[in-house]
DNA sequence: TTAACTGACATTATTATAGTATCAGTTATA
DNA sequence: TATAACTGATACTATAATAATGTCAGTTAA
C-alpha cells in the first residue's frame, strides 16, 4: 500500500532538478545520473510532464528539459494526477452509482473525509517548498 | 492508487455485521450474502481476523463467527495492517538505509507527516462508530 | 449419519507497477 | 554535411500485488 509510485517519486525528484537549474536545458541524461533514476524510465515520465506543461523540451543536441512553472504553483498534488490519477484511498462504489449497501456509504464517508485531508496536505507541499527545505535545511520549522 | 483493499473492506463490512449481531454466531455464508461478498474471498478474509482475535470462530453445524472485542475498540487500522501490513504512503528508501540524496530525505519528511496524519484519523474510525452511524443516520454531526 | 460448518492451503486470473528497447526525427557543431 | 547528442512516440517485458476460486480434511448439531 502506498500513495506515491515510482512515477511520482522521480518525477518529483526531476522537477526538484530542473527548478534548481531553472532557465537551464538538463537532458534526460542529465537528470537520470544526478538523481540516480533508470534512464529510459524516467523519459517515460518526463514525457509526462510534458503532456500536462509541467516542463518544456527542447529537442536535437544540446536540448533537454527545462521547468515551465513556478516551483511554488506545482504542488505534488499535480504530479500525482498525472502518473496515478486522482487521490482516492478506496475504490468506491458510490463514486459509481448507488450505494449496494449502507455500510458501504458510512465507510466511504469517513474515508472521503480523509481523502479530502490527504488532497489538502498534498496541496501544500509544492516543488518550491521542497527546493527550499533542501537548499536551507537549517530555516525549516 | 487506494489506500483500502477489497479484503480490508470486505473485513470492515463483515465486522460490522458481526458487531450487528454481538452474541450470536454467523456463518461466513451469512456474512457473505448479507454484504454481498464473494463467500471464499470472505472465508480467507475471516481466518485473517482471527488470526488477530478480532473475531473467534465454531466450528461444525450452527458455527461460525463472533466479534472479540468492544467495537469501539477495534479502529480500521487494526483491520488495515492485517491485510495491507503498516499504512505506507511511499516506499520509503530512508527507513531501509541512508538517503541516496537529499532530494529524497526532504519529500520523505512531508510524507511521514501525511502519513502521520492519516494513521491518527484512522485510528479514530472504528467499528463502533461506523455501526453507531448506520444505526442513527440522523444523530451524525 | 449427514448436512452445515470451519481450517488450511493450493491454485488461478487480472491489473498495476516498474522498467527496457527501438526507431524516427531534430539540432548544434566540428 | 556528417554525426553525436538529443527528444517523441510507442511497443514490449517482468514482477508483484490484488482479488479471487477450489479442494479436502476435520468438527459439530440435529
Amino acid at each position: 500500500m502506498k500513495l506515491l509510485t515510482k512515477h511520482t517519486d522521480y518525477a518529483i525528484r526531476a522537477l526538484l532538478e530542473l527548478a534548481g537549474s531553472k532557465d537551464e536545458f538538463l537532458s534526460a541524461q542529465q537528470i537520470a545520473k544526478r538523481q540516480r533514476v533508470p534512464y529510459q524510465f524516467l523519459r517515460q515520465i518526463l514525457q509526462g510532464l510534458i503532456k500536462d506543461k509541467l516542463v518544456i523540451s527542447k529537442e536535437g543536441r544540446g536540448g533537454g528539459f527545462r521547468i515551465n512553472k513556478h516551483p511554488y504553483l506545482i504542488s505534488i498534488v499535480d504530479v500525482i494526477v498525472i502518473f496515478q490519477g486522482n487521490i482516492q484511498l478506496s475504490d468506491c462504489m458510490f463514486r459509481k452509482k448507488l450505494c449496494i449497501n449502507r455500510a458501504n456509504c458510512v465507510l466511504r464517508k469517513q474515508i472521503n473525509r480523509v481523502e479530502k485531508l490527504v488532497n489538502k496536505e498534498f496541496k501544500g507541499i509544492t516543488i518550491g517548498c521542497l527546493l527550499r527545505d533542501l537548499e536551507k535545511p537549517k530555516r525549516r520549522g
